[in-house]
Parts: structure tokens; C-alpha cells; sequence
DNA sequence: TTGGCTGCAAAACTTTTGCATGAGT
DNA sequence: ACTCATGCAAAAGTTTTGCAGCCAA
């Protein structure tokens, strides 16, 4: 007990130190949202995480929470889970596949690979329970942005792009 | 060209044995959104599909696009991207990790491994671009959710349960 | 013909925004 | 004090639903 609540105040100094580099505020709200978060392993929805904190600020209201999750998002003190702030997408290709997402552009890619098998990844989580199926996602730069980059260094501005290809 | 024909003509077959056998209407409607998902690579969402699909169809309305996508969902004629019908959710461990999903409760838990390491990754989509990071999903059933099962056979009622744990 | 499917419209639900007040530095 | 953050309310955006007519089987 002892120990969480050290883990937490170190997470709280490391959030007051972050806020101060960034010049923002820290308020009662963040700290107690902040809070929230670090106790509940469980990836909660915004939803959750408003009626958790309205047990120590009754007077809180869910927009500040959205506001607070995607600054703390913003500051790189959370991370999301699934693709944010954006609908669901549907996929044709039944076949097993991973997905590459372009951070800067959106784009997102298909690829395979064959090294791993379903008997490895299962090994990985055969203490939490029976594994059907599994994906990998890897973030990064498309090869069109990087191409992008640098063309901005000798610069020929015609072949910019501010979006994904083919959509 | 050809070639792409008689895959989207083997796809539409499919299609049709898996309606008449899961008892639902093979509708104009239905064929086409299936087949604009079959010819666009790039996930689209529900919107993308609806605007594509309105050049053949002029009157279709985007809520069919809505039904019909969660269909063949549902008949497992496509898949989703990231977590279906979901809001988005925050995580405050900021270390490297992976998800695991149950199908049956929608608990997603935490897991590491040591096996997998950013070298190899990057392997995998070095023809697409810049790798920063990644992240696998487990899709499966937990522990909780498959002891339950073997309680339904062996019953003893109270001790279901119908949500993940702690949230 | 008949029941399921569609289009329309409206509702439900999640997330964002404008503005006046209030709180942190 | 000065500015930024909050709460409220309303808007915006996405997805779902009720219903009357329509279409595939």
C-alpha cells in the first residue's frame, strides 16, 4: 500500500514537472483524472473515468474530462488505445494480416509476415486465457511522407500530399 | 484486369452461398457494398463506403450502409479495424506492452513479452516505411469467461458474471 | 404473396465548442 | 492581477431506430 502510493506520487511529480515545462495549469481536476488513471489498469472509456472522478469532484463535468484526457495525451502522459478520435473502418481481407499506420498522413497499410505463428503468440498470454486470434500494429512514417521530408529540404512544392493515397 | 474480375466474381459467389445459407436477402443494396469493400484496400469507414457506393446507387441512404456493413460483419464476411462500436479508451502505462481482448466479457488486460523486439519489427514493414513502435492484439477468452463455461456445465448460477472485473 | 429490407426522418449517443465565471500562478 | 481552465449549455458529428412502402425469394 505503502508502495502505491509512492508509485503514484512519483507519477504525480512527473506530471506537476511536465505541466510546468509545457506552461500549463495544474489544476485540481488534472491531478485527480491523472489519478484516476494510474489506479485503474482497465482502460477506461472517458465515460469511466468522469463518474470515478466525480466521487472526489462532485461538481466536475465530462467535457473537462475529454479536454484533460486528450491534453494528457497531448503532453505524452496517457496513450490511447485503438485508432483515436476516429470511426470504425471495415476490411474485406479475411486473411490473417497486420495493419501499418502512417502517424503523419493516416494512411494505413497491409502487410504480412511469416516468422510468427499462433502457437508463439499464444505462449504470450496463456496465463490470462485462451488466444483465438492476434494483429500486429506498428505506428510509424509512411515511405510518402519520408519522401515528403525530404523534398522540403530542396524543396519542389508541387509534390506535397496532406493526405492518404487512393482513399 | 481479368484476373481482378474473377476475384471479385469468386468473392460475389461466396457471398451469395453465405446468404442463402444464413437465410437474409441477396439485395442490390447489399451486393454493391460488399463488393466497394472488396475493391477499396484501404479500410474504409462507413462514410467513404456510403459516397463510393452512391455513384452506383443513387438513392441508397447511409444507414443501410450502417446495417448492411454490421451484416456482413456479422457474417463474417469482413472485419473491423480496432475495437467495433467502441468509444475510445485511455491507458496511463506508458510502458511498452500489448492487449489482450476477451471476445466474450470485452475485458482487455495487459501483457509483456521479451521475445519480439523492435529490430524484428521494423523487418516487417521496412518497405512501407519508418517503424516507431508497435503493438500486438490478442482477440480470445479469458480465464474468467472459460471457467464459466465449465460452470454452465457443471451449474452453480451465482457465480456468472456479465462484465469485465474492476472497472 | 410475404417477410424481410430499404429509405426517410428522427432519436440516441458520443464528443466538441462558445462563452461567462472561477481558479492557479 | 492576468490568464488560462472550468462548467454549463448547446452544437456537431456519428450511429441507431421506428415506421411505411418496396423488393427479392
Amino acid at each position: 500500500m505503502t508502495d502505491s502510493l509512492s508509485h503514484i506520487k512519483r507519477h504525480l511529480d512527473h506530471f506537476k514537472t511536465v505541466c510546468r515545462t509545457a506552461g500549463v495549469k495544474c489544476t485540481r481536476q488534472r491531478l485527480t483524472i491523472y489519478t484516476e488513471l494510474i489506479r485503474n489498469p482497465n482502460h477506461p472509456d472517458a465515460e469511466t473515468v468522469y463518474n470515478q472522478v466525480r466521487h472526489r469532484l462532485k461538481n466536475i463535468s465530462l467535457d473537462t474530462v475529454y479536454r484533460t484526457l486528450w491534453l494528457l495525451k497531448d503532453l505524452k502522459l496517457i496513450a490511447t488505445l485503438g485508432p483515436p478520435r476516429e470511426r470504425s473502418r471495415f476490411d474485406a481481407n479475411l486473411a490473417p494480416h497486420h495493419h501499418f499506420f502512417c502517424e503523419r498522413c493516416g494512411l494505413i497499410a497491409d502487410f504480412h509476415h511469416n516468422t510468427l505463428n499462433h502457437h508463439d503468440i499464444a505462449q504470450y498470454v496463456k496465463d490470462l486465457g485462451h488466444a483465438k486470434s492476434f494483429q500486429i500494429n506498428i505506428k510509424g512514417t509512411c515511405s510518402r511522407c519520408l519522401d515528403q521530408d525530404l523534398q522540403l529540404k530542396n524543396p519542389r512544392p508541387e509534390e506535397t500530399h496532406d493526405g492518404p493515397p487512393q482513399m
